[in-house]
Parts: C-alpha cells; structure tokens; sequence
DNA sequence: CGGCCTTTTGACTCTGGTCAAAACATGTGG
DNA sequence: CCACATGTTTTGACCAGAGTCAAAAGGCCG
C-alpha cells in the first residue's frame, strides 16, 4: 500500500493521494480508505527552479516528497536570509497562512518532488477526513518548532557551536526519515549555511575544518562524517564563554598550530562555566 | 458589540465569546451569530505566573485579551531563550501541535488576561464555523511569520542593529492594535532582551544609550520614546560592515569620545556595501 | 581548456563578550 | 517611613572571536 507511489518519484504519471502525505510526514498510521481517495497531482522540480515566490499570492501548500529545499528571504535592500531548509516530510508555504502571500523564494537544491495541495481543496477535504486536518496542524506546529530549533542554533555564542548544532539537526532530521545518522550531504553551499547561521561563509569554513581537527567529524567537499556523536553532543552545550573548548584532538596532528594549541589548552580543564 | 468583554477585563464572570477572539486577532469583520455562540472561560493572570508548562501536555491554547508574555525555553542544561514576546491578538502554546507538548514556559510580564480554549473543543466548534477554522490557521500562520521576523532581527550583525529592529518591530506591533507607533514600554527586563536578541545584556545596555547617542530614541528606564522614526528605520537596514553608523549624533555631544568618533566617521560616506 | 563559482586560508581590525563594580529600582519588614 | 536586601541597569576595562579584505586553490560546466 505504500509502494504505488510513495514519492520516490518513479511514476511520472505524477499523482500522490492524501495517505501519501501522510506517510511522508510521518503519520502513516492515521491512513486509511478516506485519505486514500483524496488525490493530489505531482511536481518534479528541477535543481534552482522555484517553488513558492516570494510576494505571490498564497494558494498551494507543497508537501516535500523527494529532495532538498531553502527558503529565502530577501528584504527591500536586497539583502538575502536562507530562513530554513526543508526536505521530505516538510511543508512549503506555510507561512503564507498569514497574510496570504508567500514570505520566501523555496528554491530546489536538487531535483525534487513535490505534491501540489490547493489550500482550498486541501481544506475541503480535512472537513470531510480528520486525519488530513491533523495533517495540517502538525505542519504547521512542526513548522514552530523548527523556527524555535533555529533560534537555538543562532543563540549560541560560538561560531563552531552553532555549525555543530546545524549539523546535528541535519543529521537528526535524516535519522528520522530512516538514512543514516552519521553520515550526510550538505546540499546547499556553505555561503547558505553561513547566511542561515547568521555568521560570514568564511568562518563556516573555518568552523567546520576546526571541528574536524577537533576530531568530531571528517569533512570531504559536501560530505560530511560524524566521527564522534557523543562528543558532539557535548560540545553543542557550550554555551558562552570564549574560553575553553571541550576537544581533545584526533589522531593524526592534521593542520595547523592553532588547533594543538587549543588541544593543548583544553587538558585538565571541565567544561565551560555552567 | 465589541464593549461587553473584549478583554480589557473589567468583569470577572470570566468568559467570552468566539467572537472576541476574532476580534483580538484583527479578523473582527468575520464575526457572526455562529462565533458569538461559541464561549470560552477567560482566567486572569498575575505577573510571573506561567500559563503554560515546558514539557507539559498541550491541550490548550491562549488567547491573549491583555498583557504581555514572554516565552522561555530552557535547554537541558538549564541555559534560558527567550523565544519570543506575545501580547494582546497573539496565542500562546500553538508549538504544542507538533508533538503535544508545549515548547516552553510562558510567563507574564504583567497582570494578563487570557482566553483558555481547549484544542479539542476548538477543532469542533470550528468545524461548525468556519470563521473560527480561519482563526487557527491565521494565528499558526502569523507565528511562523513572527519566528521568521526573528531571524532578521537575530542576522543582523551588529548589535545596535538588533535592537533598532526589535524596537521597531515592538513598535509596530502596537500600532496594528492601535496604541502609539512612537512611545512605548519595556514590559521585559534588559536581560531578556538580550536573551532574545542572541546578545549580552550589558550589550543591551550600551546600544539603548548608542541609539538615544545618535538621537533615534530617547531613554527613560522601560519607556522609551521614538524620536527619529525614518532614521530609525534607515539605521535598521544596515546589514554588514562593522564600520559606518549613519548617525548625526543628536543636539548634546553627550557621552562618550568613541560616540563621537563614530559621527565623526560617518560624515562624508554613503550606506555600507549593496 | 577556460571562465566562474565555491571553498579554504591568511592577516588585520573591531565588535561585543566577560569580568567587575557602581548607580538605581524595587520590595520587604521592622 | 526608613533601612536593608535583592535584582536590574549602567559603565568601565580588557581581550579574543569573528568579520572584512585579499588571494589562492579546488570544482564544475559549457
């Protein structure tokens, strides 16, 4: 029942149904007969292409089926914010509930697949099949609770900090939907992760060859190993003070000076203040 | 039509309708018969209670009649964000529809008046009206917006920055309800503006007297005066360059040398980099 | 192969975080 | 109503993390 046409897109005869949505967000158990009969028509979106612009009126959700996404704002002076990123199991649009005009660009970092959902329809249909009205509202306070994740992210002091709690989220994220929790592809440049971080692209650069030499993870071009979860997940908690970082270099001295210099430092020293 | 409870509290008989709740939002032209059918018991909150629980079971949401909240997170390792400050038209513990549990506490920063609306009821009764249906998704939608406002805020690289644009958004926000777009009260401390704003509160500080330096507000304890609207608004704009503040340094060289040299600087430049 | 973008690394400067202490406010109890 | 205690806000001084500018190396695509 979940293999007709669960997104992976090999159809493209492009037609998902509510039971679909469903399963891509995680409620596969509220399918049934009803959801099964509400069908939604598909989008295969070419790597760049748009989804939502920003400013156009708000009519369709769309529900991720298969790829990468980043929503950006662009203010009046042209001056770009990647708000979030988004993949299978997340909605795009959500924002325009607000006011009825979509609040970013969703641009495609990969191929995609996405269902296109009428909000009209969409609304039609979860007055007559309750599991696709939960649908919605869990999109909607996921969609909350991510933008407050963010917040976490962006509240942290340190630039190396903030790179660790991005990429845990990602691979968290991944966990859920089943891929591996170690290993992960950046599908959006490092210019993006740093303007979604609030920080220059430079020091994402930078940030992420120290967390390697701090031996938490191996970085190759966009693929990236977490050597050490557990470490990571500490490190992640530092929260201020400039001082001391947690590490404890890895094997081989890699780089630079700096980094044992601070591997250095960090002996015979606990955590930061708490 | 709107004088009988609409929250500025007078009766303690503790209730209101549907209807009130459109109108607090800003969706009074969908009143009705239907939504004045619906009621719901109001509670009255004292400063420093929390209406909702961090971890706590979501059943509820929050209609804010009156007062202002703010909404803390604390992480496991006890570190405090504030995720945001609600106020009158907003609703509280809607990050609940993710996962049934509440994200946060939200505390009261002054006595409060709240509409207490069970979800599960409320997804009933607005199934009958759908005024009320649109009310939902409106507040979901408003709040992602608000998050994304956040972000900005929390972009911006300097730290005058943040605050000109959290003043301006506080500011706007109370003109949408009709109170003054030029004066207005800090309900929360320096601390949890910092906290908010991903800055120190000593840095808090320092930019609230910055800005009164450069002649854009004016600074008495938690009130604060709006004196400069459009530089104000221009100022906000700055995105990168640690270098040119655009002040003028307002009628009293006041404070401190490095003010002065900072005017000095600007004098004779455009904006930054575009 | 050549242009163009992405990524890395270096060097320098400055913002803003931290530690400290004083000035203010607020609230409590005598 | 005042004295005391506690929390908030302001100011100062110092230093390092990170932004900016600059340039080279590496990838990607026509």
């Amino acid at each position: 029942m979940d293999n007709r046409m669960d997104g992976t897109g090999s159809l493209q005869s492009a037609r998902c149904t509510g039971s679909d949505l469903l399963r891509w967000i995680g409620l596969g158990h509220e399918v049934g007969p009803r959801s099964d009969q509400i069908v939604f028509p598909m989008r295969r979106v070419r790597t760049g292409t748009l989804v939502t612009h920003e400013g156009a009126p708000f009519e369709s959700l769309y529900f991720i089926s298969a790829g990468t996404f980043k929503c950006v704002h662009t203010d009046p002076d042209g001056y770009e914010l990647v708000q979030g990123f988004l993949a299978r199991g997340d909605v795009i649009g959500l924002d325009g509930l607000s006011d009825g005009v979509y609040g970013g660009d969703a641009v495609a970092l990969e191929d995609a697949t996405v269902a296109m959902a009428s909000f009209r329809e969409l609304l039609n249909a979860a007055r007559q099949v309750p599991s696709l009205e939960q649908l919605i509202y869990l999109a909607s306070g996921r969609e909350i609770r991510r933008k407050n994740m963010t917040l976490e992210v962006m509240a942290a002091v340190g630039a190396e900090v903030r790179l660790a709690r991005f990429l845990l989220q990602l691979v968290a994220r991944q966990a859920e939907q089943g891929y591996s929790s170690r290993r992960m592809v950046l599908r959006m440049s490092r210019r993006d992760i740093a303007s979604h971080l609030g920080i220059a692209h430079e020091t994402v650069s930078r940030s992420l060859t120290a967390l390697a030499d701090w031996g938490y993870i191996e970085v190759r071009h966009r693929e990236i190993d977490i050597l050490d979860l557990d470490g990571l997940e500490r490190f992640k908690r530092v929260t201020r003070g400039p001082a001391i970082k947690p590490p404890g270099g890895r094997g081989g001295a890699t780089r630079r000076a700096r980094v044992l210099s601070l591997a250095g430092r960090s002996e015979g020293s606990a955590v930061s203040a708490v």
